[in-house]
DNA sequence: TGACAAAACAAACGACCGTGCGATATCCAT
DNA sequence: ATGGATATCGCACGGTCGTTTGTTTTGTCA
């Protein structure tokens, strides 16, 4: 009695192992036509399974739509934010940051861009569960550049006047600009120009702070 | 014969304004929902017309997207780039233009945000004539700003050295910034950052070009 | 191996989708 | 006033949506 399905205890249990499946496949299908246009019809077609049995694995499609959030986070974090975190804070992190989120743009152009510019835009007018998810996920990236920006400061690579907010604002907007120039207008050099626009922007504030030193 | 619809003769067919209270709603709905989840039959409940009534004025969903993308870029000509036009080239009609997109923003913040913004992102990965003419409203945003920022390289109130299209996409990443942060994050003070942001692009690039002239 | 739970399937449902069509109502020129 | 074009309606179609249900397959442990 009791199958020890303990949540910790399998491994891997089979159904686990094609939820996972269907939600690799549902995040690109998401990204691509968008999260309410994701039908769970063809979703089951792309993995392989029939409606019925995919949708059994989640019970209603808000709850697909949540898992493929969540799913999408997490991927996010593996991908992108977790590599920038081995970095020592600063600005140094903050560009490995939004490095890795340029190579994560340029890996994905093909499968429908951030998924999280795409669903977040999608839903910012649709209250619900889902875009509360969106939300949280898009705060914690601004989080991650806000902490980058702090340490800084903290460290004296940038001024200790440096607008912490303020300057986290515009990097966000250059990662979602370079999105669209990236994915929609097909600029080759979408990329490179946010770079150099970052670029740009903390010379600034270092020069300045050279100048202020000075006197 | 000949009724004289020679299209510039009947000021304003019966037709021909249903069709457009038509698209006003169409334009409405479409941010808030996205223009494929935009539905003729909602889309006639909200105007108060019949399902086949509605569907008569355009043939096709094709069709109605894409006149919604005209009325949409129509507005959007009217509220926000012709009012900027009329200020001299240069510095101050690309701050009209960023004010007034702004104010855009701030008005429909309760019906989907900028239209095109949503739309755009919507369609990246959706080829077809939609996607086009989305694209098409985009660069001739784009075309605005490049061309406040050319007359004002010529008007020496930007250093002739000035990347005008480097200066463009950092403004349009500001512009699409305040977007997600007045939309999704329901940031009270997204607009403003945008602007606090262009004020110290346009100051830096001053200075440095009279620290140039200087030596 | 046999029993039992988990997983996947096939079929069906009501609702709504885009679309087409004939009937009706409304407008305008004569 | 009336006839013909124009505009709107009401209904129906095939298809797809999310969801439910009952059955069959698959996997696992005694």
């Amino acid at each position: 009695m009791v199958t020890g399905m303990g949540r910790a205890a399998a491994r891997l249990s089979h159904g686990e192992r094609t939820r996972r499946e269907i939600l690799d496949v549902a995040v690109q299908l998401g990204a691509t036509e968008g999260l309410e246009g994701l039908t769970i019809g063809r979703l089951a077609d792309a993995v392989g399974l029939s409606k019925g049995g995919t949708y059994a694995h989640f019970g209603s499609k808000l709850s697909l739509q949540l898992a493929t959030v969540e799913t999408a986070l997490t991927q996010f974090q593996e991908e992108v934010v977790a590599p920038a975190l081995q970095h020592p804070p600063g600005v140094e992190q903050l560009r490995a940051f939004t490095d890795g989120y340029f190579a994560y743009l340029e890996r994905r152009r093909d499968r429908g861009g951030c998924f999280f510019t795409a669903a977040a835009l999608e839903f910012d007018d649709r209250p619900g569960e889902v875009r509360d998810a969106l939300r949280a996920a898009v705060e914690a990236r601004d989080a991650v550049i806000k902490g980058a920006l702090g340490a800084a400061v903290e460290a004296k690579e940038l001024p200790r006047t440096t607008d912490v907010d303020q300057l986290a604002f515009e990097v966000a907007a250059l990662c979602v600009g370079a999105n669209v120039g990236h994915q929609l207008l097909r600029q080759s050099d979408a990329l490179e120009r946010a770079r150099r626009a970052l670029d740009a922007r903390l010379q600034q504030l270092s020069y300045a702070a050279l100048e202020r030193r000075r006197k």
